[in-house]
Parts: structure tokens; C-alpha cells; sequence
DNA sequence: GAATCGATGATCT
DNA sequence: GATCATCGATTCA
């Protein structure tokens, strides 16, 4: 089993959130439950250079995590109720992040149900994780994850912070699709939206 | 199935 | 005070 380390991250957004698809992402929650899920969708975003992007007016208080080193997680808040995972990408000082957009669960199925608040007889698979919302509500991920290493040195890391957040190497490459990204009213032309197009939980 | 719409809070102007 | 990288409930079919 591999995990991504830092070198993976830091390089530009594009390339990171294409070659994210088909990685496993693994999370330990605070209350020490794991969840897992297969990277099926994931968005790039970039620097000054991206009007669509929290960085794209340069730094400020919460885009400043985006020009910090790669492999730190950003989370932010989204329309008052939802929480969205990103990655930090490139090198110190560039700024640049990739969302994560929908996850094949893999592991703690049980666990994203009833985080979700949902009756895994009477709804799909494809509900647990399937929108950058959910699969954050899945994995109990919230604002206080924001700044957590996915590539650190998870050994000499403290018990008394249960959280932790893994990204296992894909056994294959994937034969990914692109597109416009979601929600967005700016640079809406890009195609940097990376799914693969075989799996049945993508978003919308 | 698709379309519509309201909720709710951090952030920035 | 406006914006927003969303979701779920509701409605219509």
C-alpha cells in the first residue's frame, strides 16, 4: 500500500486533481471511525490567474492555506451548510487546490450512513459521498480539519488528535473524462472538472 | 426522472 | 450587504 506524499501534491492543480481519480482517500474521524472511498471526481483550481478560485483576488485570510505548502487540507463552508475538501497543490508561495467532489465508498459504510443521516436499506451507494457536501458529512470532515497534512509524518503525530487524513496511490490509471467545473459563475469555460466517466458516483 | 427553491454562515467589499 | 466550488425537500411528470 502507498500513500502520496508531498512531492505528488506539489505540482500544478491540473495535473494533481487528473492523476487524484481512482486514489483511495482514507479519513479517521474524531471519533476514531474509519471511512474510505475510491476518488471518482475532483476539480482544479488555481491562483490570481483563476478568477473562479478563492485565491483568484490573491491572498486573504482564508485563501492564504492555497499558497502554503502542498498536501495541506483546506476546508471550507459553503452556503452556510455544507463543508468542501480540497488539497493544497503546487509549491510554496503558488497558489492552487483540488476539490474533491464524490467518492465510491469503499470502507465504514455503516459509519457514512448514519453520519448522513441516512438508511442504508432504503438509499444507493451512490448517496453516501457523491457531491463535495456529502462525502464531507460522510467522512465527518468540518472546518476544524482545515490545515491537517494528508503526507506527514503520521507516526510521530499525537494520540490525543484522533483525526487523520490518508491518501492511498490508485492501482491503475483511470481513463478519465474532463469538463467545465460546477457552480461556478467565473471562468466557466475551463474544462478542469476531472471524472471517470465508468463509475456510478459521480455527482448530480 | 427533472426542475425549482429555500436554507444558512463565513468571507470579503 | 452581496456572494457562494451545495444539498435536500418538494413538486411535477
Amino acid at each position: 500500500m502507498t500513500f502520496l506524499a508531498a512531492d505528488f501534491f506539489a505540482r500544478a492543480a491540473v495535473n494533481v486533481a487528473r492523476d487524484l481519480l481512482g486514489a483511495t482517500l482514507r479519513a479517521r474521524g474524531t471519533d476514531g471511525l474509519w471511512t474510505a472511498g475510491r476518488i471518482v471526481e475532483t476539480e482544479a483550481y488555481g491562483g490570481p490567474d483563476d478568477p473562479a478560485s478563492h485565491a483568484g483576488r490573491g491572498r486573504t485570510p482564508r485563501s492564504e492555506i492555497m499558497f502554503g505548502p502542498a498536501g495541506l487540507a483546506y476546508v471550507y463552508l459553503i452556503y452556510g451548510v455544507h463543508h468542501c475538501l480540497n488539497f493544497v497543490t503546487e509549491t510554496d508561495g503558488t497558489a492552487g487546490a483540488v476539490l474533491i467532489r464524490a467518492l465510491e465508498p469503499v470502507e465504514g459504510q455503516m459509519v457514512m450512513a448514519r453520519r448522513r443521516g441516512l438508511d442504508l436499506a432504503r438509499h444507493r451507494r451512490r448517496d453516501l459521498c457523491a457531491g463535495p457536501g456529502k462525502l464531507c458529512q460522510a467522512m465527518g470532515i468540518d472546518l476544524s480539519w482545515n490545515g491537517t497534512s494528508v503526507v506527514a509524518d503520521h507516526e510521530s503525530e499525537s494520540l490525543s488528535d484522533l483525526r487523520l487524513l490518508l491518501v492511498e496511490a490508485g492501482s491503475a490509471a483511470v481513463d478519465w473524462q474532463s469538463g467545465p467545473r460546477i457552480g461556478i459563475s467565473r471562468a466557466v469555460d475551463r474544462p478542469l472538472r476531472f471524472v471517470d466517466p465508468a463509475s456510478d458516483c459521480l455527482s448530480r
